[in-house]
DNA sequence: TCTGGGGTCCTAGGACCC
DNA sequence: TCTGGGGTCCTAGGACCC
């Protein structure tokens, strides 16, 4: 039987790394890329965790304290980071065709064909390759599991000396370094899982492989199961090419201060609305099902509220006005006088492929949606989100949320493209 | 005294991921 | 003053059906 050799290219500190590109005088220097609504920080530099700065340390705190202060702050810059991802994915493609985009900045692939002339040096020269064309440093993590593959990749972070590549195939090495590695760094094991392992005796990666039987059943699930047999060598989590479809989609967002009133609440939520008709549009795919839901900020020491309410959407649809019309229906239901909310939302469900759009004798369908969506869509995408918009949303939305530290979409927006001039 | 068994669907909540 | 958003999977329990 031939092994697998999986590899995760993970980018490092991905969202910080892209505002490096194009502003090089922040290399080395501590950066952090705030959460929407610029409330803590979601990417740190090595030199930011240095400065004891945590992933979800609040952005007042970063800007209070003495050493943190010295720290660059970006808002979040989604579109720029989707594009440069885009990018990385096209360089690993061309070293290694068999890949799963498993996240916005990482990627599993298959390297077994190029086991003659040399994995880690293959991958090698990926990384640079990937490095000088997108200017986005990366690790490299090598194993005959995707679970190893993580781990290894862990290592080739924070072992110099290693080229950023390291490798897990062989299996001596595996074994030392295992038992050494503490379950909690591992990919599935989360607080939880640490908490009751630990309580068990179990602290490094060696100890759980090692486990027997009858305690891992007693540990826990079929996803424990399978870490197990993974950290054995045994693959049971295989590359996912295509990327399995949606169940369900969700636009929520934080208020950028508390909202009271019914008519805020219901802009929030049909511009919420919009953009996930808009979202399903864009995969093509139509809902069956739509919840809406608003809440307190638990933060606050004021009366905590959570609500919400599900409708269904007869024909399944992704029109925005069908989709704000139930969303509304929802809202008046949930909505509570004297109450400050801090967060609402949309979630919509049951998603098919537009394609297959089940036949309904009982209501009225809307012939010229397609179009209509298409008219929508095709303006905003030119002009900017919201260009054009239904009147419920709002005009002035003051319980927008900030966003004042975000850097030009340099590699989307003709007006923000770097200008280079000669001297 | 005796009181089936198996299946589906739905929802809520927990755990985990990036 | 100020603490993210968007997903997946699993399990348990209730309702309901035959």
């Amino acid at each position: 039987m031939s092994e697998h050799i999986f590899a995760l290219i993970d980018c490092n500190s991905f969202y910080c790394s892209c505002e490096r590109v194009f502003q090089p005088a922040l290399n080395n220097k501590p950066v952090v890329v705030l959460s929407n609504n610029d409330g803590c920080a979601i990417a740190r530099t090595p030199e930011a965790k240095a400065l004891g700065i945590k992933m979800g340390t609040p952005e007042f705190m970063i800007r209070k304290d003495k050493t943190m202060r010295q720290t660059h702050i970006f808002s979040s810059n989604y579109t720029l980071y989707g594009d440069m991802s885009q990018r990385v994915q096209d360089v690993v493609r061309e070293f290694a065709p068999e890949c799963e985009v498993y996240s916005i900045d990482e990627l599993f692939v298959k390297l077994e064909k190029y086991k003659l002339i040399g994995v880690v040096e293959h991958a090698r020269a990926m990384r640079e390759a990937v490095l000088k064309w997108t200017g986005i440093p990366t690790g490299v993590g090598i194993g005959p599991t995707k679970t190893l593959a993580k781990i290894a990749n862990h290592l080739a972070k924070n072992t110099p000396d290693c080229g950023g590549v390291f490798s897990l195939m062989e299996e001596g090495t595996r074994n030392l370094i295992l038992d050494e590695f503490p379950i909690e760094e591992m990919w599935g094991i989360g607080k939880a899982s640490t908490a009751k392992l630990n309580a068990m005796g179990i602290h490094t990666a060696g100890q759980l492989r090692d486990m027997p039987a009858r305690q891992a059943r007693q540990y826990g699930t079929v996803v424990a199961e399978r870490t197990i047999l993974e950290l054995r060598g045994i693959s049971c989590i295989p590359l996912e090419e295509i990327p399995p479809v949606r169940k369900g989609t969700a636009v929520t967002r934080s208020f950028g201060k508390p909202v009271t009133s019914l008519d805020e609440l219901k802009q929030a939520i049909s511009t919420h609305a919009a953009r996930g008709a808009e979202k399903m549009r864009h995969h093509g795919v139509i809902a069956g099902r739509i919840r809406v839901f608003m809440h307190t900020n638990k933060y606050r020491n004021t009366p905590q509220f959570y609500g919400v309410e599900c409708g269904s959407l007869r024909p399944y649809t992704n029109d925005t006005r069908q989709i704000i019309r139930e969303a509304m229906r929802l809202t008046e239901i949930v909505f509570r006088g004297g109450i400050e909310y801090g967060k609402c939302g949309i979630i919509l469900e049951d998603l098919l492929p537009a394609s297959e759009k089940p036949q309904d004798l009982f209501s009225d369908d809307m012939p010229h949606s397609p179009n209509l969506m298409k008219a929508l869509d095709s303006i905003n995408k030119r002009h900017g989100r919201n260009t054009l918009q239904m009147a419920g949303m709002g005009l002035n939305k003051k319980w927008k949320q900030r966003s004042e530290r975000r850097s030009p979409c340099y590699t989307t927006r003709i007006d923000d493209v770097p200008i280079v001039r000669a001297i």
